[in-house]
DNA sequence: GTCTATACAGGGATAGAC
DNA sequence: GTCTATCCCTGTATAGAC
């Protein structure tokens, strides 16, 4: 599918550097046939865009399904971390450079671009919730994203797995922490 | 000066999206004339990269003579996300979204802009060294840099001051803590 | 729907006049 | 040193044949 390798591609080597023809190229389309499908690049971007809420949302509603309890469910975000290292490592986080790409070329798309932050912060604030955070959840929420997206980025510079391995470590022990410390509250 | 309107540009609008013509035109140059002080855009590249490496090492320093208290110290850096908020919002953490880009280019200097952080850790690690950390001192420093990254990322996309206030109260909080328990553990 | 051909703008880079 | 003129490539986008 079309969309699915603009996406690839925008990921790997960033939207603006990413040509019609790259994209054209790996879905073996001529160049010209493109424009029949997408009329403008960001049209192509927006279809992109869509498609990552998408597939996020369904990632997430199968991660709530799997396991009950909202500390494994948090830890299955963290754990992106690892399953995707070898990418993160390459390229970075998905979601993190696509926003900061877009704020530069301060492209209108931006704030669509950052929804799929704002999936991942409710849905965790919601596991946080669960564990009877109350009006703190959002804020624990946004520090599990403040850490993810911070190991990503210093896992992309330096490339090094053992760095990435503590952090996840700490981001586990982090949030049953936090469990222990809001079921005790809860008291 | 060039190398300074380059830096700027490269880190408002990105390196690949910057083209010769806008550094030019900041420094009221013609296109041509430019090339007698910059044969490619590598060259620009790698004088804004070493404009950056100069800049930090003598802000690190600066710091240093400051302050005595190790705390003190790493707390001016956690500051930095308060004191340049605005443009962190609107563009991003300058060493992060600059090594983000080249990772995705396959730059060659992207090794080099990774020294920024590179220094930043350094830094870090001596001050929590000083505080007794030991072998830890590194991995210390590391999580001071991903919690800052991560702050500077999501204050892009989401925009929310107070979400920033409180990460940076979040660290200050951290460092103090960890300075206490290195303390206790060197008694 | 898919192709080729083509228009057109922008950007990197060079040559050479002043 | 600074300028204009120019080359060439890439990239977006359109027209029109098949």
């Amino acid at each position: 599918m079309i969309v699915a390798a603009a996406d690839d591609l925008f990921y790997r080597q960033g939207f603006d550097h990413t040509s019609f023809a790259d994209i054209a190229g790996t879905v073996s389309l001529s160049r010209g046939n493109f424009y029949y499908h997408f009329r403008t690049k960001d049209e192509i971007l927006d279809a992109v865009i869509g498609l990552r809420l998408e597939a996020t949302r369904a990632m997430l509603t199968d991660w709530a399904l799997e396991s009950a309890s909202p500390v494994v469910r948090i830890k299955c975000f963290i754990r992106i971390l690892i399953v995707n290292q070898t990418k993160i490592m390459a390229y970075g986080c998905p979601v993190g450079t696509l926003c900061q790409e877009l704020a530069k070329l301060e492209h209108a798309a931006k704030g669509r671009a950052a929804e799929v932050f704002a999936l991942f912060r409710e849905w965790l604030a919601e596991a946080f919730r669960t564990l009877g955070a109350g009006d703190e959840a959002e804020a624990l929420a946004l520090h599990v994203l403040v850490w993810s997206q911070g190991t990503a980025t210093l896992a992309n510079a330096f490339r090094d797995e053992a760095f990435v391995r503590r952090e996840v470590d700490g981001m586990c022990t982090w949030v049953e922490a936090q469990a222990a410390r809001l079921s005790g509250t809860a008291r």
